[in-house]
DNA sequence: GTGGGATCGGTC
DNA sequence: ACCGATCCCACC
């Protein structure tokens, strides 16, 4: 037997199949993992089996395969196929590929699994006899740590733990030993799986469904049965319902044997969602986010590989989960950018999902509030599956949004952060014993801190942004790189002592409701307070437990909670996200003023949401106040076909960066231009129309972390032809790699 | 990635 | 002629 082996180094030179001989006493199926010798000197090095074969022609002496890693095969054949497919999609290495789908913890010689070392009395002694050989005659111990031990073993009558003899009887270590040579007690060695801690939250789940409710369960369960590889975008309004809809899918393909993927954004992988599935499917769910420990991470996917728990619940990685009969994917959330992996292979989870729901004939659930432009744009063409739920679960309206014009206020005569509306609507949520949240995309105090006298504001020594003042510790802070520094009494420019502070954070925004309700409890949650592992959880938890009236925070509040005291949402400034220059800024704000607006009023009392804004007549803003998706869409999707913006055409970005300014856009630019000449003269005349747009200028933000950053942004049409141009642009890359440090994206989340 | 063999320039 | 630094390449 033979075994074609990639070897685990990520290096162009190395990846491709090397063959080796199964020794006699080995058994070897596809996807195991091994060690082998490689390279002179016969360095051992870990790989994978991708196939094995009978026989082998060859002149020069193979080697044999030294060991196998793991007695099962890490990598299901499934996996094996879709790597290849990730590889050459993302024209990514293949080792960088399988990578994905096997935890950190696999590679490498290191401590894998955990094992726990138990003593048990042995059973062939009775006790009286043991007690009387470890006594002498008179009574008193001969030896007084084994007795105790004997006798604990004796009263609880379990298998105990040594680590929990030790800790209750201290310095039994070589009394336990001692009884295990005498044959009084039995060493055994179990293997523990580390789990990830979740609260299990037992949730009201309706007994029926709603006709909306139904109808998605029922298209999705047929379709699981039916082994129909369809996607289902799923449409259902904040509050309608959508996680039930989900575990009652997932139910049914549990029932039909098959297992099931649960995508959520990183950042809505709660205690609470978690602790929903947890309650629904106990024991069988697996949870993989990028917050566990290698330990647990690589324990959660040890028991989904074997078969010990079938539905996982997790970030965009988990859609890789080494399931070989899988039944279905969901993606919670599908507009969200956090599927799409920021560094390379930079796929998106929705992509991989929809290769996967190929190769096992199974349907993906999308689901969202606010679904992307580009699924609905699939919905409406045919190629998904739309599922509408219009209304709240038990008949609960939407909430009551209201938008105050800033400028107004300001020539009212307000110049603080809250709006008249927003305070009278702030007194009445807390004198009604109810909870609010307030939204403000900014941490920090102040957003930019600036000279009076000459104009200058305060930039970050290696960034092209300005400074952020942070109140808690007095200090101005770069949200690129961290850099900080003291607030300058005078002017660095100009040396005049008129330094103001302009533009508010969420700091600010606390210290405002502070003054306006005195002793109100509110709580603050951005990157600055969700330091350590389990802030996000003890913060969410303390909001939920109704110790706390208000909480305060950046988008990490706006998505996924379900609060049922929540009556206000506040969005304190919603221009924030418009201004960002990217062409998804419209689209990106809808989104979050609708995912805010849905946090208010889960629950029998109705809810409100009150937005602050200067451009009150946005179109983001007036569609997410009148609860108007489909009105979005339709105006956002003539904005796109008449800019050809996604989804009429797709973006290419090529991003170098480096610290000499001068040189990096010098060569960026001729890089631009050559690649330029090469796609025109591949495109030929009849497909030179493809090519929409190549420019070649300094990247929005033009320095980070002390690099400058270049950019040549290609916009192109989708037509026959996309497809050989990528390839060309990722081997124009690929050879060019050497000269200039530069990263290809694909439609990238954002283009600064 | 990594060690070995070829290659090149400098030195004894 | 000999040696170290560097490049190149194969690795099963």
């Amino acid at each position: 037997m033979f075994a074609e082996v990639i070897i685990d180094i990520a290096h162009a030179n190395v990846d491709r199949l090397f063959t080796y001989r199964v020794p006699e006493h080995l058994n070897i199926s596809a996807g195991q993992h091994v060690l082998v010798p490689f390279g002179s000197g016969n360095a051992l090095k870990e790989g994978f089996v991708l196939s094995v074969k009978s026989d082998f022609d060859t002149d020069f002496p193979v080697k044999d395969i030294i060991r196998v890693m793991e007695p099962y095969p890490v990598l299901t054949e499934e996996q094996i196929e879709l790597a290849g497919w990730v590889s050459r999609s993302y024209h990514c290495l293949l080792v960088e590929a399988l990578r994905l789908m096997i935890p950190a913890r696999l590679r490498g010689s290191r401590v894998r699994e955990k094992s726990e070392r138990t003593v048990v009395l042995s059973g062939e002694i009775p006790y009286a006899e043991m007690l009387a050989a470890l006594r002498t005659s008179g009574g008193k111990a001969l030896a007084p740590k084994q007795l105790e031990v004997v006798s604990l073993l004796h009263n609880t009558g379990l298998e105990m733990s040594v680590a929990d003899i030790r800790a209750y009887l201290p310095g039994a270590a070589s009394a336990i030993s001692a009884l295990i040579r005498k044959g009084f007690i039995l060493e055994n060695e179990h293997v523990t799986f580390r789990r990830p801690d979740y609260s299990c939250r037992r949730a009201d789940t309706p007994v029926v469904l709603n006709a909306a409710q139904q109808n998605a369960v029922d298209a999705v369960s047929e379709a699981v049965v039916q082994q129909s590889a369809e996607t289902f975008l799923l449409h259902g309004v904040t509050g309608s319902g959508k996680t039930e809809v989900y575990m009652r899918c997932i139910d049914r393909c549990l029932k039909s044997g098959r297992e099931a993927i649960v995508l959520v954004p990183e950042i809505s992988l709660t205690p609470q969602t978690v602790g929903l599935f947890r309650a629904r499917f106990d024991d069988d769910v697996a949870v993989l986010h990028s917050r566990l420990s290698a330990g647990e991470r690589f324990d959660e996917w040890r028991r989904i590989r074997l078969g010990r728990a079938r539905v996982v619940v997790g970030a965009r990685s988990a859609v890789f989960a080494p399931f070989s009969n899988l039944g279905l994917i969901i993606i919670d959330e599908e507009h969200e950018s956090s599927y799409q992996s920021e560094s390379a292979p930079r796929y998106h989870a929705a992509e991989i999902a929809a290769h996967r729901s190929r190769s096992f004939r199974i349907p993906v659930l999308l689901g969202s509030a606010t679904p992307s432009l580009l699924s609905y744009f699939r919905a409406q063409s045919g190629r998904y599956r739309l599922l509408e739920m219009p209304e709240r679960v038990m008949h609960r309206p939407m909430p009551e949004v209201e938008t105050v014009d800033m400028r107004e206020e300001f020539l009212a005569g307000n110049n603080g952060i809250f709006s008249r509306k927003m305070q009278s609507l702030l007194r009445e949520c807390l004198d009604g014993g109810h909870q609010a949240m307030l939204f403000l995309n900014r941490r920090g105090y102040s957003t930019f801190v600036s000279c009076r006298s000459c104009g200058t504001v305060i930039q970050c020594p290696n960034c092209d942004i300005s400074m952020t003042y942070h109140k808690h510790g007095n200090r101005l802070k770069c949200h690129f790189c961290g850099a900080s520094r003291p607030v300058p009494e005078i002017c660095p420019n100009c040396g005049k002592p008129f330094i103001k502070f302009f533009g508010i954070g969420t700091e600010q925004v606390e210290e405002q409701l502070q003054a306006l309700f005195p002793g109100v409890t509110s709580l603050r949650m951005d990157t600055d307070t969700m330091h350590h592992k389990n802030a996000y959880q003890q913060t969410l938890s303390a909001f939920a437990s109704g110790e706390y009236s208000v909480l305060i925070g950046t988008q990490m509040i706006a998505k996924g909670h379900d609060f049922p005291n929540v009556t206000l949402a506040g969005v304190v400034a919603a221009d924030a996200s418009l201004c960002i220059p990217d062409y998804r800024s419209t689209e990106r704000t809808f989104q979050l003023l609708t995912q805010i607006s849905g946090r208010a009023g889960r629950d029998e009392t109705p809810g409100k949401v009150i937005i602050q804004t200067y451009s009150p007549n946005h179109p983001a803003i007036v569609f997410a106040k009148d609860h108007d998706y489909k009105g979005f869409y339709r105006y956002e999707l003539a904005q796109r076909r008449h800019a050809l913006f996604p989804p009429f055409s797709m973006f290419v970005r090529l991003l170098f960066s480096g610290p000499d300014e001068e040189a990096l856009f010098r060569t960026g630019e001729q890089y631009g231009r050559n690649l330029e000449a090469v796609l025109l003269e591949h495109l030929g005349e009849e497909g030179k129309n493809d090519l929409l747009m190549l420019s070649c200028s300094p990247a929005p933000i033009q320095r980070k972390m002390n690099n400058y950053r270049y950019q040549v942004l290609i916009k192109l049409l989708r037509t026959k032809r996309t497809a050989d141009i990528l390839h060309l642009i990722y081997d124009y890359e690929s050879e060019h790699r050497n000269e200039l440090f530069a990263t290809l994206e694909i439609n990238p989340q954002d283009m600064l």
